[in-house]
DNA sequence: GCGACAG
DNA sequence: ATCTTGTCGC
C-alpha cells in the first residue's frame, strides 16, 4: 500500500516535469495556415469509467469536406496521469496516439477535444498531439480553460476573439444559434482564422463538429462493449 | 486564503 | 469526463 505522502511526492513530481515539457515545447508550435488542401480530417476522443484504471481513445478520418468515413479504430491503455486543469495532454496523448497506430491512412489535419494555444503555457492537447504527429491540428473544446471573451451574437457562425491579456489564442464560436459557443485554438501548423472555418464547416447539424460527435460515439461504444 | 479550473 | 430520469422548450 502507497503513502498518502509518497503518492503526492510521485503526482507532484510528474506536474512539474509536464510543466516543464509544456514551457520547452512552446516554441516549436507554428501558427501559419496548413500548407496544401486539407482533404481528410481526422478526429479523437478519450472515454472512460467512473473508478476504472484504462483509459480508451478512439480516432475516425474523415474525407473532407463531403465528410465520408474513410478509417477508424480505438485503443485501451493504463491512466498513467490524473486529470489536472492545464495538464490534460499528459492525461489523454498516450492513449490517443495508440489510437493512431491503427489508422492507416493519413490526415491533412487532426481535430482534438480540448484546447490548443488557448492554455496558460500556451501548450494544450491540440498542440501537444500535433508536435508529435507532425501533423495540422485544431482544439475544440466545449468550455474554456483560460482566457478572456465578450460572448459572440447568438447567430450561427458568430465568434469573438479569445485573449490571454493582449494575445488572440483562439476564437469563442457560435455553431449552432441559440446554444453554447464552442472554444477554438489552433494546435500546430494552423492559424485561428482557418481552424475557425474548418471547425464551422463540421458543424453541419448539432453544436459539436460531425467527426468528434462520431468519435465519441464510437470510444464509448467500444469501451462499454469491452466493460460487460 | 479564495476562486477558477479543457476532459 | 462519468454517474443518471425526467422534463422543459422549439
Amino acid at each position: 500500500m502507497v503513502s498518502t505522502k509518497k503518492y503526492h511526492h510521485v503526482w507532484d513530481l510528474t506536474t512539474r516535469e509536464a510543466k516543464d515539457l509544456q514551457a520547452n515545447h512552446r516554441s516549436l508550435v507554428i501558427l501559419t495556415p496548413p500548407k496544401g488542401p486539407i482533404r481528410r480530417i481526422a478526429a479523437c476522443d478519450v472515454s472512460f469509467s467512473r473508478h476504472a484504471e484504462d483509459l480508451y481513445a478512439g480516432v475516425a478520418v474523415f474525407s473532407y469536406p463531403d465528410l465520408r468515413l474513410l478509417d477508424k479504430a480505438t485503443a485501451k491503455v493504463k491512466i498513467t496521469f490524473p486529470y489536472v486543469p492545464g495538464y490534460l495532454s499528459f492525461r489523454e496523448t498516450p492513449a490517443v496516439l495508440e489510437a493512431f497506430k491503427h489508422i492507416k491512412i493519413q490526415s491533412d489535419c487532426i481535430i482534438l477535444d480540448g484546447q490548443g494555444l488557448a492554455h496558460p503555457r500556451f501548450f494544450g492537447l491540440a498542440c501537444h498531439v500535433g508536435l508529435w504527429m507532425n501533423c495540422p491540428t485544431i482544439g475544440c473544446a466545449k468550455s474554456r480553460l483560460i482566457g478572456e471573451f465578450v460572448d459572440p451574437d447568438m447567430t450561427k457562425g458568430s465568434s469573438s476573439p479569445l485573449k490571454i491579456g493582449f494575445r488572440t489564442v483562439g476564437a469563442v464560436l457560435r455553431t449552432r444559434s441559440g446554444v453554447k459557443p464552442l472554444f477554438v485554438s489552433p494546435g500546430h501548423l494552423m492559424d485561428i482564422s482557418t481552424a475557425k472555418k474548418i471547425i464551422l464547416s463540421l458543424c453541419v447539424k448539432y453544436r459539436i463538429p460531425e467527426p468528434i460527435r462520431y468519435v465519441h460515439d464510437l470510444v464509448n461504444a467500444a469501451r462499454r462493449r469491452e466493460e460487460s
